[in-house]
DNA sequence: CGAAACCGATTGACTGGTCAGTCAGCCAGC
DNA sequence: GCTGGCTGACTGACCAGTCAATCGGTTTCG
């Protein structure tokens, strides 16, 4: 009854080595046999599971952004204020990267800055992120916590390019990335967003 | 002894071609084919005058973000406020944008985002407009105009990223790009940093 | 003054190397 | 002995960069 459970899942294990070799060479420079060889499985198995290179990465990008627009979207239906909702998106959003850089690595780099490739394909789901932090900040101006002088879609996008950005500083080293900056960095920009946001 | 001014700078040509052309198609989808017919210039005449297609994305890039550099160290210099020097930088930014939205777009998407390839040659001038915007926000701490509690670096990073976040917004239609929301955005952005950063 | 050598700009056919994706079969477990 | 997860050699397409040849203007020299 306990179904077939095959010992190792090699999908699973071919997905894992992607991460790990996209987030080393990045996407382009990775060929299919790097994850092979990484996964330890034969060349042809990569297209037994995928229908392409590509295929490969969306699948990253797409089981893990569905969590961030779960997070966001939790958030948003919480009864939290509009700052602590925001302070927990960027909060996921760090432990995210803290939990697991390489992955975080792989999307902020290959798929959300990527405008030219996989960036135009994902632009609905990435746009929904977007939509969402948007969303929580016109509640908060209607709430009259936030100040309406702001388009709610201008202080999504800085408030989402100011974290993604602290993202790239962590992952390629512009900037300290120790538990404490993690810890911090969810405060300071939520901070520094909302102090600008709200009403005097 | 005018000396002979070619009626036309086949270099140039080239330059100019190639930002309409990788503005369209991206930097990897583009064959070096399509720069010359762009010019309407024979294939190997590009290599005539770089040493290879990257060097022309690198020539591009460089010749733009000096002049970035330049204005950002300008505003530094000035006997500006903190926030006005901000408001110049972010005001240069999103004028280059206006003035020359393909070659930004270029800039942005195959060099300043692309930290697997271009934006990792050029990480360190990348970063040297990161340092002076810190700069910036030091000496605003330090004259008592901004307060103390936000490293400088923090606040550079989330400045810059929301900028960015910005045209990349208007490079992809994902927010509105008409000129009173380029005026506006100078503005914003620096009144949302700005906010958050000056004392109460 | 004209011819001839010279030289950088320009041309585009060609090559070498690189991979993504295919496919004919192998073999372990039922 | 059958089935389907698994294997990896092979191929077809693609393209950056090369290079031998041509062109058009300038200088040199008889």
């Amino acid at each position: 009854m306990a179904s077939k459970a095959p010992p190792v899942d090699k999908r699973r294990q071919i997905l894992d080595a992607a991460v790990r070799v996209f987030a080393r060479q990045g996407f382009h420079s990775t060929r299919v046999a790097d994850i092979a060889d990484e996964a330890g499985v034969a060349y042809g198995l990569v297209y037994h599971y995928f229908k392409s290179k590509d295929e490969v990465l969306n699948e990253l990008f797409s089981e893990r952004w569905s969590l961030l627009l779960a997070a966001i979207e939790e958030a948003d239906g919480s009864a939290e204020s509009p700052r602590a909702k925001l302070e927990a998106v960027a909060g996921f959003i760090v432990d995210s990267y803290r939990y697991d850089p390489e992955l975080m690595k792989v999307i902020i780099v290959e798929v959300t800055r990527a405008a030219n490739s996989f960036g135009r394909t994902h632009l609905p789901e990435i746009r929904r992120a977007y939509d969402s932090i948007a969303k929580i900040v016109a509640d908060g101006q209607a709430a009259g916590a936030f100040r309406r002088d702001i388009d709610p879609t201008f202080a999504s996008m800085s408030f989402y390019g100011a974290i993604e950005q602290l993202l790239s500083g962590w992952i390629f080293d512009v900037i300290p990335a120790s538990d404490t900056d993690f810890e911090q960095a969810k405060t300071l920009v939520t901070a520094t967003i909302c102090d600008g946001l709200e009403p005097r």
